[in-house]
RNA sequence: GGCGCAUUCGUCUAGCGGUUAGGACGCCGGCCUCUCACGCCGGUAACAGGGGUUCGAUUCCCCUAUGCGCUACCA
């Protein structure tokens, strides 16, 4: 059998991240079996529409490195991949199953719908469709029920679902069994002549031969409806495999309200795509366990849905964080990270900057920053004049007899023909030896004067970058003031 | 409330009947050191509880507790 999955998201503003590992898993599984992925948009319902939302969904997924082999955008055998360009499709299968007695026309309004659920919460009952009282085909009769339809009365199409039990296979979770008699008779069409979720979906995965569906662990109680619909059409029922859910601190499932949950956010915040697909695909799953940083090709010959968590997995920053800073320090190169820099500095309108400087710039600061794009901040002075020299600093370091000893110094850089980092290193010991002093009485002030800041990177690599032009006139202008 | 799913350090997890319960993040020490980091070394910390099954349970079964999910003409 061949493998088929899709990832079928609602257009409904943004890809979440638990949608993301969702389309990731999928991807992997697909990937990994030498399978399809197929990207579905599935928007029937016409009342929480978003613009553009589907194109922003793809957008994520691309940024994240997913790519589907059937889409809305790619097209394919099945197309068009969008539930709303499939409308007519639905209410044919919706009348198959009433044909066959599977399924029945209801007549009742919200209000009404509504009175029932309050009255038999009042009673204590589970909130049901009461098939026996309500006004539906059954309690009406064929003849007012024809007559209803034929004069054009709203009406929706429910599922009758049987009262036996239901049983079905699900390959992180095992066998899950539930009663007939706690599934409410579902409706598969809606009075505007969508379909819900649940006819939509398992048409169009049989429609699409979707071999496994892989989706997060909320839809696991509707499996059960799902498996009804299949029997009641006497289609094969694919592989189930419910994700367990991605959770906040508070252990609830991530959402909107506490803090970001929209991939572009963490795009936008200056997550690393690969630092971020790795976080997010070791949530729920563990390749190795001896390691922590995955390529996303070893990820996908890793794979094993069966090897799949069954509990909830917290989104902990803390660790995302980590991956951050390990794919900038030690996965890529600095020249692979110019681009983020330099798009930084353009937003703060500084684009005068060549490319191998801000390699230089990088090397220099990528051990101490969680993004690149926290460079500018962390060391302005390397794009710009020094607007004020660290108080502190100034006050513990820059003694009475610091100028005395910081000029000399100067002039020993300025006579130097090649100025890097040792020769630099090696001179100011030369010098500190013939004095006869310690290295942090001039240190500090080297550092105070051509950064203007207590931490930074190491000072001689730091003034190699900037170059001996640029610490010289910057000593001299400290020198000025403070001489 | 009903139904379902889950439960190993604070967090992500390894474990698939016999382990000093391992790794990673975080946190705390130490080393390195021109500051801050990186790095390295070390430490802290877990099998929800109770019954079984078994020579032996973190591991298998049951119950309880707790958490989460679902309970719409939303997905």
């Amino acid at each position: 059998m061949s493998v088929r999955v899709r990832f079928a998201p609602s257009p409904t503003g943004y890809l979440h991240v638990g949608g993301l590992r969702t389309a990731l898993y999928n991807y992997l599984f697909a990937r990994h079996n030498n399978g399809k992925v197929i990207l579905r948009i599935e928007d029937t319902d016409r009342t929480r529409l978003v613009e553009n939302a589907a194109d922003n969904l793809i957008q994520s997924m691309k940024w994240a490195g997913i790519e589907f082999d059937e889409s809305p955008v790619l097209g394919g055998d099945y197309g068009p991949y969008v539930q709303s360009e499939r409308f007519g499709l639905y209410k044919k299968y919706a009348d198959e199953l009433i044909d066959k007695g599977l399924a029945y026309y209801a007549f009742d309004t919200g209000e009404e719908l509504t009175a029932m659920r309050e009255k038999q919460q009042a009673e204590k009952k589970d909130p049901k469709y009461d098939r026996d009282t309500m006004r539906n085909q059954f309690t009406l009769g064929e003849e007012e029920t024809k007559k209803l339809i034929d004069s054009e009365t709203k009406y929706v199409v429910r599922l009758k679902v049987p009262m036996e039990n239901i049983k079905f296979h699900d390959l992180i979770r095992g066998d899950v069994t539930v009663n007939g008699k706690d599934i409410d008779d579902q409706v598969l069409l809606k009075s505007d002549g969508f379909p819900t979720y649940h006819l939509a979906n398992v048409v169009d995965d049989h429609l699409m031969k979707i071999s496994h569906v892989i989706r997060g662990e909320e839809w696991l109680p509707s499996t059960p409806k799902h498996v009804i619909l299949y029997q009641a059409f006497g289609w094969d029922i694919p592989e189930f495999a419910h994700l367990p859910l991605l959770l906040n601190s508070k252990k609830q499932k991530l959402s909107k309200r506490h803090g970001s949950v929209a991939v572009e956010d963490f795009k936008n915040q200056g997550y690393l795509k690969d630092a971020f697909v790795n976080f997010i695909a070791l949530l729920g799953w563990n390749p190795t366990a001896d390691r922590d940083i995955y390529t996303m090709d070893e990820l996908i010959s890793l794979f094993n849905i069966e090897k799949v968590n069954k509990g909830g997995a917290i989104f902990d920053l803390n660790k995302l964080k980590w991956f951050n800073e390990q794919y900038l320090r030690t996965i890529f190169t600095e020249k692979e990270l110019v681009p983020i820099l330099k798009d930084t500095l353009a937003d703060k309108g500084k684009d005068n900057y060549s490319d191998s400087y801000l390699e230089e710039v990088i090397k220099l600061f990528k051990e101490r920053v969680s993004f690149i794009q926290d460079i500018p901040d962390f060391a302005p002075y390397m794009f710009a004049e020094i607007e004020e020299y660290e108080e502190k600093y100034f006050n513990k370091h820059w003694k009475e007899t610091s100028a005395d000893l910081l000029r000399p110094l100067m002039e020993r850089f300025r006579a130097m023909q090649k100025f890097d980092h040792e020769a630099a290193h090696t001179l100011t010991k030369q010098y500190l030896e013939e004095n006869e002093i310690g290295f942090k009485p001039v240190i500090h002030p080297l550092r105070l004067m051509i950064t203007g800041k207590s931490v930074g990177a190491g000072m001689f690599e730091t003034m190699e970058v900037l170059g001996k032009d640029e610490c010289i006139r910057r000593m001299e202008t400290f020198l000025e003031k403070h001489g």
